[in-house]
DNA sequence: GACTTTATATATCGGAGTGATATTATGCAT
DNA sequence: ATGCATAATATCACTCCGATATATAAAGTC
């Protein structure tokens, strides 16, 4: 499951330009996969040359050609072949977490700076997911639905912990003990 | 916040070698924030040609050279300018959920694999919690308790919203109409 | 006693992915 | 009129990941 596959997987859902599928990594999938350009690009060109797309290049006055990439019976295949997998993994690198290791090393102030943004961060998928569930959700298959709901459960996890440790990292030693 | 940084950060608690510190990166660090050899190596050479800390070579019989790496004043400066990051990212690659995205495209019994799989690579962190909370947590410093305490909440978040919603992705229609 | 796995310890290499940047044009807002 | 957002592609340097190579001792297993 690289980008190339995911890529892939999103085009069953029908045709789509690079750019498109960005906004795709940037709104649903964000939370959870993110991909630039640097990664899509190449992996659209990849799929091509290997037969699991074709590309249409569009002309369009004073943009670039769009190119709208469709998913081939050989992408397809491919695909299914993918989603074989019983064991797809699930990483976590948080900077976050790796600066708080070292807490004991930072100044009481930026410590709490780190956890507001941290909280505006969830606050922010949140608000997204808000988004999803007044529009898009309806037509969305099981799937879709089981990751958003995994998305909110895991942000909200997130959220109240912070909230209710947040003492744990505080200079104030009445605070900490209080609510120990 | 890269390998570098995070390096330079655990060799605040004591000289290490590059293979101390991988074993510091699967079980401490494990859960948030891994890195291998590939990574360790060069950033060790990187630090110390910048100067943040010096090698020191101990030759063993049979087994290549010990090299201690010790942290410098420099790195101590370098280290604490890091940690004034307000904004450390927290990103999440899931592969597994990827693939649930997909979950219309799948054989049943693939996506309960799959499930079943991330089950118990959660339970092997919770495992690895237990033990840390058995033996070595009286001396971490709050911080470390903190991002433990996270790690403990969100697998549990985790575990219980799969084994609660794992009936959505069911083919069983009776199932998941009884569970809605 | 022979065999296999685990632990100690370093190092490198190809491939994948990240973040920033470049280019060009329209339209909208201040 | 100036700047910003949107549309659209593309590339480049750097970082990181996973696998592999090398060498040996200890410990467990058949």
């Amino acid at each position: 499951m690289d980008v190339k596959t995911v890529c892939l997987g999103m085009l069953t859902d029908g045709a789509a330009s690079g750019y498109d599928l960005k906004k795709q990594f940037e709104s649903t999938f964000g939370h959870f996969f993110a991909a630039g350009y640097g990664s899509i690009y190449p992996a659209l060109a990849s799929l091509a040359d290997d037969g699991y797309v074709t590309c249409e290049e569009i002309p369009q006055a004073g943009k670039p050609d769009r190119k709208v990439y469709r998913i081939t019976a050989e992408g397809h295949r491919f695909l299914a072949n993918a989603l074989e997998n019983p064991c797809p993994c699930h990483k976590v690198r948080s900077e976050f977490l790796a600066t708080l290791c070292f807490a004991h090393l930072m100044k009481p102030e930026v410590i709490q700076q780190v956890l507001d943004h941290r909280l505006q961060d969830i606050a922010k998928y949140q608000a997204m997911f808000r988004e999803f569930e007044a529009h898009d959700i309806a037509d969305w298959p099981d799937g879709m639905k089981f990751v958003l709901g995994f998305g909110k459960t895991i942000a909200k996890a997130m959220q109240d912990y912070i909230n209710e440790n947040r003492c744990l990292l505080s200079s104030d030693e009445a605070t900490k003990s209080a609510n120990a």
